[in-house]
DNA sequence: AAGCTAATTGCAATCGGATTGCAGCTACAT
DNA sequence: ATGTAGCTGCAATCCGATTGCAATTAGCTT
């Protein structure tokens, strides 16, 4: 990391090495702050805008990626050797990370036939997870919260033609 | 639609009328601002802040969806019967949108191992378009710039424990 | 058709995370 | 030890997103 600093002609310090060990041990898809916090709690004395920079160091190496899970708020990710998707809990934000070669590979061949060099992956499922279901059912909610069978949201069909009609 | 606003005791108005018009008869993938452009040219007196809540309004009855494709401003897409992926160029802005039923249905699958009920899906691959690449040769870049081939972001791999290790 | 009221709109103000300018501090090559 | 290109902390700024509010309007009621 040192090595990979030095030849890009930055400078290793204490602070970016507090920030590099907290991005990289702590969980992922942390947002500025979050990722500050945990810094402050191992250096009091690191500021919100080095953590930043650095972080956006980080990306520029290709250590890290942006992400945006829809709360409004950048979250980061460590990149990882072979791409990764997310399923995201748009309740409680929760996320769970998983790998998936065959998904990698039809983007790919997608990509390939536009011409897209690709660059990154984005591959997301975003909806309640099993806990949120669960915790509304628990609050006499009617609504049906089985996950499993074929339940999904691409299932029902929008007539967009006719709604733009008017 | 009208009668879908009405049931949901909201009024038609002259305003909406047009922007429903301008967001689902032009392109995709518009920015507030840009859809208020458009929009303004049908109908002057309209505001940007009227093209706005109309929008979200069109996500909330579940017409549309917010994107994120990376330049941190935010689009607005239509949604379609079936899941859709995006191939976006990070060079000019450039989208290209495809329908994969398999990736679609590998992510349902994963959502629902992991009890994930889904609600929207994510599929993005971000990189540079053919035309940007060929635009780079031309001025004489020494890059790379085959897109045909094995070439991908997944392929390097990355030593992310001994980076974080210092 | 006129009246009534909740919904809608335009405009200006505000919000809040992201980003930047700058003066003082520091890593590290010599 | 010295010099200089990089860093850092802090405050200021940026800027798209969001909201408060008074005037206006759609659509129901009489
Ligand atoms: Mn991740
Ligand atoms: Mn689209
Ligand atoms: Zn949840
Ligand atoms: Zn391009």
């Amino acid at each position: 990391m040192r090595n990979f600093l030095k030849t890009k002609g930055l400078k290793m310090t204490s602070q970016r090495e507090t920030i590099f060990r907290a991005f990289f041990e702590s969980e992922p898809h942390m947002t500025v702050e979050e990722l500050h916090e945990r810094v402050i709690s191992m250096d009091p004395a690191i500021a919100y805008t080095t953590v930043w920079r650095t972080l956006k160091l980080i990306c520029e190496v290709g250590l890290g990626e942006k992400k945006y899970f829809g709360d409004g708020v950048v979250r980061y990710d460590r990149v990882t050797a072979t791409p990764h998707g997310h399923l995201v809990c748009q309740k409680c934000g929760s996320t769970e990370e998983f790998f998936s070669s065959e998904i990698t590979r039809l983007l790919q061949d997608r990509a390939d036939e536009s011409g897209l060099l690709p660059e990154e992956y984005r591959i997301e499922v975003v909806g309640i997870c099993l806990k949120c279901r669960q915790q509304r059912e628990a609050s006499g909610d009617v609504t049906d919260t089985s996950a499993k069978g074929k339940s999904s949201a691409g299932d029902n069909v929008i007539d967009i033609s006719g709604a733009g009609g008017m």
